[in-house]
DNA sequence: CGGTTCGTTGACATAGCTCAATATTCGTGG
DNA sequence: CCACGAATATTGAGCTATGTCAACGAACCG
């Protein structure tokens, strides 16, 4: 149930076996979510964490006018909302993008946690960190890329993250995301999202058919985004 | 030292006297730094936390052409690169926005916070929490709102956050930016910022004269920008 | 006073939006 | 297997937002 959680911390350091133990003990509950179903409500105040075990989810808020921003994607082994822990109200709902496979964590055992093991817990708060760490390469991806370069750098993000919870198969992967939600992420209008695509098609660097992505060109495709994975923190190191 | 910083925190939860003298005796050394110098640079891999004492500091990444973003601005009381403690390396830089005052922690002080000092530690991480909740407001603003109410929603955000630490005077607060760094926040270029400007002028929501805001209508202000300061966590509860 | 940075303006080019129509794909029931 | 409706993808037209460039004015500093 989380191996992809323990791929997910062990890419920053190491797990030890009474600490992966402990995190899978942790585990009270799982369940399934449809595609669009909301897994976490805007505004609720959930008493457990969701750790998504299978699946595409997304972090996203409402502006008044029904325009929807996505602001985070999320992987198997992406802990979607370990945030609720501590801030308590959720500013910001969070949508099953495919069939989602979830298990929820309890606050109150992740307050033990924190009371008794503090390695485990700084490494629960990094993950948290690296979240920060991928909004920031947003932000600067919205303001100063090019749309081109926008979608290729979360192409690049995307491959990364799925390669080190074993979703990458070569230079495929799975993403089952429309082009209206994919418009969302990167903040335009389907239509110009459409367009964009087009153009990024026919330099060939990937291609992206029933709902699978396959990169043709890493080294291009890493040029034209500027892709410099250092924010990701994939090095294993004492933290 | 530290006053701004426990303003900041007491406005999650309450900070005891032992926790409060235990932080204050972390400070290992201050500094000041002047407009423009860099406080933390991209890539370092820093042993200490910067505490911003006093001033106005922002995050910011550049592009291979030159152009910067600014992914966050910080105020007094903002611990602007505890990130570090865990990150390890800086994924971006910290430059000072106008004249700064700073305290470092060792990271081998804040180590041992962890260890022995759990609430204060969940604090901290909350304190970070809070910094990703901004981040993704701030994706939201870029994605899906117009630069006008981009802008309002910024001078809404930047009002409260000074209000908690005590830096603004009734309707008034020191912003230190230029246009051309208001622009790199916004991700826009300076001349269109400079017209968002006059176009918000005439609305009279507010001035800006000689580096002071004076919000003239909160209420308006407020419906431009959409802002609701649920994401800033300002409510006492035990975290 | 003179240089430098900052703010403002206008002209023009490009990116991105909305709307509306059409094509394509997919799932479902017959 | 086919027919049909719904969701998704694609296209074109015309409009708005935003960018670049270049000039000029204002404020600031020594």
């Amino acid at each position: 149930m989380i191996e992809s959680l323990l791929l997910n911390l062990q890419s920053h350091d190491v797990v030890t076996e009474p600490e992966r133990t402990l995190l899978s003990e942790l585990v009270w509950r799982e369940r399934r979510f449809l595609v669009d179903e909301d897994i976490v409500a805007e505004g609720s105040r959930p008493s457990y964490s969701t750790l998504l075990v299978d699946g595409f989810a997304a972090r996203y808020k409402f502006m008044a006018d029904g325009a929807r921003q996505i602001t985070a994607l999320h992987v198997a082994g992406d802990f979607v909302d370990l945030h609720a822990f501590l801030l308590k109200t959720m500013d910001h709902g969070i949508v099953a993008m495919s069939p989602c496979h979830v298990a929820f964590l309890d606050h109150g055992d992740l307050k033990d946690i924190s009371e008794t093991q503090p390695h485990l817990s700084r490494l629960l708060w990094l993950d948290t960190l690296v979240d920060g760490a991928v909004h920031r390469e947003w932000i600067v991806a919205m303001g100063r890329r090019s749309k081109k370069s926008h979608l290729a750098h979360l192409i690049c993000e995307l491959y990364v993250r799925l390669q080190v919870v074993r979703r990458t198969d070569g230079f495929r992967f799975h993403f089952p995301l429309t082009q209206l939600e994919l418009a969302d992420v990167l903040g335009i209008s389907v239509v110009h999202l459409n367009k964009t695509l087009q153009v990024l098609r026919r330099e060939e660097l990937f291609t992206w058919i029933n709902q699978m992505i396959t990169i043709l060109d890493w080294e291009k495709l890493q040029d034209l985004a500027q892709f410099d994975p250092t924010y990701l923190s994939l090095n294993v190191e004492a933290r």
